[in-house]
Formats: C-alpha cells, structure tokens, sequence
DNA sequence: GAACGATACGGAGCGCTGTTCCGCTTTGTC
DNA sequence: GACAAAGCGGAACAGCGCTCCGTATCGTTC
C-alpha cells in the first residue's frame, strides 16, 4: 500500500473543492487560479499538485457537487419546515451546481464519452433525490402533483442557459415563478 | 456623405484578411493578435482599428473566404484539366475554411442568431457551387452521380470536427478516401 | 510640387493570466 | 526530540489582450 495521505493534504483538497465552487458560482468556471487559491487561502502551487488541469478541478468539483446536492436532499427535508421550502433551498443549491455543470463541457473540449459517463452519474444520483422532494411536497399537499423529476431538473437547467450574457435576464427568478407555478392552488381541495 | 477610406486602410484590411485566415488555418481562430499582426505585416494597433473584437474579424474573415470559396469554383473548372481535378482543389479550400467556420460559434460565443444567419449565406453561396463541381464531373463521368452537395458539405465539415486534437488524425486523408470512393468505379460504362 | 490637416500606422508598455520551481514548513515515524 | 518525506507558498517567468500616442502616410488645396 502507497502511505496514506498527509492529514493536511487532504485538508486542503476539500478546502480546494469548496473554493472552487464559490468561486465558479461567482466568476464562472474560467475563473483565474489565483482567485481560486485566494478564496481557499492557500498557494497556487497546492492548486496544481491536487488538480494538474483545470478540467481536473471542475470534474472534481463537479462530483463534489453532485454528491453534495444529493445529500442536502434529506438533510433539508428533515431540518425545513415544510417539504416545500424543502425544495426550494434545494432548487437554490442545484442552481449553483449548474454552473459548474455547464462548464464541464468546455472544459472537457472534446472528450464527449467521459462527459456522457459524468452525466449518467449526474442523472442517477440526483434524480432520485429530486424525485422524494417532490414527492414530500405533493403529500403536504403543497404543490400539484404530475411533475417529473427529470422534467423539473431539465426544465432550471434549460433557464440557466447563457447565464451571465446580459445581466438583464435573472435565471433565478424565473425558477421562482416556476415553483411558484407547482404550487399555486394545489391545496387538499385541488384536483 | 463621408470621405472613402484612404487607400492604404483599404489595402491594409484586404492583406489582414488574408493574414488572418492564414492564421486560423495553421494556429487556430485562437491564435494570438500578435501572430496575426506579424503574419499581415502590420502593428497590432491596425488589427483593433479595423476589427474591434476577436468576433469581428472572424466574422469578417468567414465572409471573405465564403466568397473566396465561392469564386473559385467556377475559375477552378475553367482552369484545371478536369472536373474532378477542380473538384479536389476546391474541397481543399473548403477544408481550409472550415477552421474558420468552427471557430465561429465560439467567437460569437452566446449570439445564436447572428450565427444562424452566418450559416445560411454560407449554405446558400457555397451550395450551388459546389453542385456545379459535383454536376460537371458527373458529366465528365468521373464520379458517380447521386450524391448532393448538401450531403458531401456536411460530410467533409464533419470530418474536421475536432481537428488538432490528436495528431493522429488527420481529416484530409479520410476526405482524400471519400473523394477516392465517390469517383472509384465511375468511367462512362457505369450505370 | 509644396504645404498642411486628417487619417492611419506601429509597437512599447501595462495589466492580467497560466505555469513552474524551489526554499521553507508541516507531518508522521522512530 | 530528531529527521526524512510530503506538502506548501508565492516569486518569477512567459504569453496574451488591449491601449495610447508619437510618427508616417495620404489626399487635398493652392
């Protein structure tokens, strides 16, 4: 067996992978290293041990994410007041998320077969995840029920297309009147 | 109305188009300004006067090897001995121009409209030529009749997709072999 | 052809970026 | 505590986009 990692390392690489994400978030995937190992306060040099190229970092970051939504999933069903709130934090995580998801593409140029691979784990891991939010929240009675979950996660990825083109156009608020959308008038009464 | 351009404006934004597709074919339509400046002769100042943007002259430069493409069809007929000759040296001007034509989507980044209609004057010029190419040497019975120039267009564009992403590939060669089968077995007793 | 604005040119210079490299620090082990 | 080994930080270098302004060229007018 190679010898374990160093404590610190591994510090560091989970350190790297939140950074990253904020910073893409904020600045995009094309972010400058610098920024990124500011956020994280670390050197640049750590940045380039741990991830030698940047698709090394945003596929990194990209799993790192997708495991991450995927464990907010309960954990916000459980510590939120209703399902539907719920769902909306977790819309707001997924939104994040996609920033970096779009970005894998460019920064994976051409190797299209390992992005097919990302996004079937994409697919499998978060739809399920997605599926038992709404299904709490269509129980509650909170939202109509008939959507699927592969339909709502396509439907906020399509919107946060070209995100960042004009600053005119805010997918997040129109991901709002979307979920205001599934739940307006779905009381017990409604059918 | 204002004063036409000076003529050294004018002769210095023909040999800047020339340069820059050039360029784009030998180091990509991400090919530094500077590169592009050396190669016309030119400062770099000249290249932002007369294109602000990367965009610009991308834009510009796809226009002129449209029609560059364009008119060599018919000059290229007259000149070589044969259709099939013609034909050749015109495919090979096409793969040329394909660089930029792939660089374009990237340099327009997010205007899909504009690329939209880029697309569709080169669909409409380049069309009809290349059908005059395919027609004559059909006639001449050099190759086999039946194919469309929609067809041999797309084809040929498609094979230079990804092209420099590993040396190994080289898409005029796979082009050579198409052009090879579509003229293998045509002579006047083919039916 | 001489004189003179207007126009265009060239390239040094600035700021920002990716990437490397090596002296220094931290960690795990004995 | 001592000492490799592993890991870290960030100065330094190189390449790039873009701007700016002194200089050269052009077109016009006399």
């Amino acid at each position: 067996m190679p010898p374990r990692k160093r404590a610190d390392a591994v510090r560091n690489e989970q350190t790297l992978l939140a950074a990253a994400a904020e910073v893409f978030v904020r600045s995009g995937v094309d972010a400058p290293i610098r920024e990124i190992a500011a956020e994280a306060g670390v050197g640049m040099g750590t940045i380039y041990r741990h991830f030698p190229t940047r698709a090394d970092l945003v596929v990194a970051v990209y799993r790192h994410q997708v495991e991450a939504c995927a464990e907010a999933g309960p954990a916000l069903l459980s510590e939120e007041d209703s399902p539907l709130a719920a769902l909306r934090r977790w819309v707001d995580l997924f939104v994040d998320f996609l920033v970096t998801k779009h970005g894998l593409a460019n920064a994976l140029q051409s190797d299209s077969s390992g992005f097919e691979s990302l996004h079937a784990y994409f697919l499998d891991r978060l739809g399920p995840v997605c599926g038992e939010l709404l299904d709490a929240a269509v129980q509650a009675g909170e939202i109509r029920e008939g959507i699927q979950p592969y339909e709502l996660m396509r439907g906020i990825g399509n919107l946060c297309i070209g995100r960042g083109d004009d600053p005119r156009y805010d997918p997040r608020r129109l991901i709002t009147l979307l979920l205001n959308g599934l739940s307006a008038g779905a009381g017990p009464g409604d059918r």
